[in-house]
DNA sequence: TCCTCAAGGATATTATATATCCGCAATCGC
DNA sequence: GCGATTGCGGATATATAATATCCTTGAGGA
């Protein structure tokens, strides 16, 4: 079980429009650049956000994306589930109802949303502890950790280069 | 990101296994038969149980599986891992070394096993926080709780049809 | 000796992830 | 207006992984 390479590069995208100047915009084909990663395959991480409400896409020339909503209202959790999708990372398929010692009667008992089983219980309670984890990290706190892990030459040249871009 | 079907298998398999009388073993058929999933590819799951050390196998006839160690002393993460792989969740590609702004003494800063990148830590601590929940249950949790879930009815017959296969 | 079983390797099949391309409509600068 | 640029969605190709099967080997019991 892994996450994909696209989720990495929207986590990544979101850090650089978070550090734009208010109203400005940055295109598909710089974010990819900075990136180093394929332009046509990025936009398509780019869409996804856009349709999650994260981010706004704008056209024509001096277009392209910028934040929807304040970064400190943007959580790890909404960009990996706009991107990844929000389906349960254990899905159950009821491998029970195979069971040759079940009756009829006794599959109202299988696997459901509302009465899970007792291993997708167990499961869940998982992937609920995961989300809940990226939940508490907002795009604020990642800048923030952003400023006192980079070099600040780095730090400083990079957001040059985001106004430049910008 | 989704755990694949063979995670699933390999829990029910165990809570069988657990339920077991000292000593007896059951073999590949029975667990497939049982649960109504293809012999050959279960004994893939079953395998990877074995060389994580959760089951021993036992060859020639009246042979199969059995649990190695105590069910109180096997946890879901145990089994998650033992099938799917001990592997991160999240890994961090590195795409920042393609940054332009980067120079060749900064590319130090890059996200590594002892000191990973600002988005690889957030991610980890979500990993970590999913397999500390896992941790936590154990194979006789799935028992007891089996045990209030299913109609008596069907946990005897259960029983006696493991009790029949080994 | 013969049959059964786990184990592992090799391979085929299917699904998904990755990547690219095209047409469209909206937008901006000229 | 007009052309260039951009996000957006659909369609498609390719690479990789998941799924499934087959076969051989060696151990063990009847």
């Amino acid at each position: 079980m892994q996450l994909r390479g696209p989720v990495e590069w929207a986590l990544h995208c979101c850090a650089i429009l978070a550090g734009l100047a208010p109203g400005r915009h940055m295109p598909t084909r710089d974010l990819a650049d900075f990136h180093g990663v394929p332009k046509e395959y990025l936009g398509k991480a780019l869409q996804a956000l856009s349709q999650a409400g994260l981010v706004e896409g704008t056209l024509g020339p001096s277009g392209g994306y910028r934040l929807a909503r304040a970064p400190d209202r943007i959580t790890f959790l909404d960009v990996v589930e706009a991107v990844e999708g929000k389906a349960n990372t254990f899905v159950c398929t009821n491998i029970r109802r195979n069971n040759p010692c079940l009756t009829a009667g006794e599959a109202r008992s299988l696997c459901t949303d509302a009465k899970p089983c007792a291993i997708a219980r167990v499961m869940w309670e998982a992937d609920r502890a995961w989300r809940d984890r990226l939940r508490k990290v907002s795009l604020v706190d990642l800048l923030k950790t952003l400023e006192t892990d980079l070099p600040s030459g780095l730090l400083r040249r990079g957001q040059e280069w985001i106004d430049a871009h910008s």
